[in-house]
DNA sequence: GTATTATTCAACCCAATGGTTGAGCATGAG
DNA sequence: CTCATGCTCAACCATTGGGTTGAATAATAC
């Protein structure tokens, strides 16, 4: 996995349009335009966020007659699950290091 | 946790700068001129990326005598943590019935 | 007190982002 | 064939982002 990958990827997900399209991926396959309802955006602004997604290989789109359906691409995924997770286990074990430090249960506070 | 913390965290975690900040605290803390030193960045550059790890509330500064010490933030870290760990159950579930689909070992591939 | 060190602030530059609109291009419908 | 639909592309605009430099602040060293 690519140091630059991780670049695309948070940044795809930095945007809550993006995220809100990926929460809608999980649902299933859509159209652009299907996409694109739900926001009180042009379409073109629509399609350069699926751009964006699509460059971070978070997910793909094919054209189906003058249509195109965009999906959630898996094996993009994985590579930044890949980093999360080693970093949400390391972190994970310095909180609760911590907890046991700072001696009470800190967990969740804001 | 709300979206818009999201947004700053990703952002954060977007620049590759930031990211070896990051890694650098998980070896405990430091003061940002030890931090800068690694990078060929000015020392105010490294202060702007210490800036949005802050405001991501990734980092927390402390003045200690004209040093600022610098370490990772884990509270907020927890946050951003139970959303990828959201999503990465989700995705997980949903790339295992791909693989099933697809009836072959896709995972890893590129 | 003065000089030095550690860090931030402010002003600036340039490139990239997120948005718009309008034209352009396939494809499907009539 | 013609027209409408679905989408992308290109040009543009305003804002943000990452970087620089130089001045400002604050604590330590001498």
């Amino acid at each position: 996995m690519v140091e630059q990958n991780l670049d695309l990827v948070f940044r795809a997900l930095a945007d809550p349009t993006r995220r809100a399209i990926l929460d809608r991926l999980t649902q299933g396959e859509a159209t652009v335009g299907h996409l694109a309802e739900p926001f009180s955006l042009s379409f073109a602004a629509v399609s350069k966020h699926l751009g964006v997604l699509e460059r971070a290989r978070l997910v793909t789109r094919e054209a189906r007659g003058r249509e195109r359906m965009c999906r959630i691409n898996p094996s993009a995924l994985r590579d930044a699950l890949a980093w999360l997770e080693a970093h949400e286990r390391f972190w994970s074990d310095r909180l609760n290091a911590l907890d046991q430090l700072v001696g009470n249960d800190s967990r969740g506070e804001r």
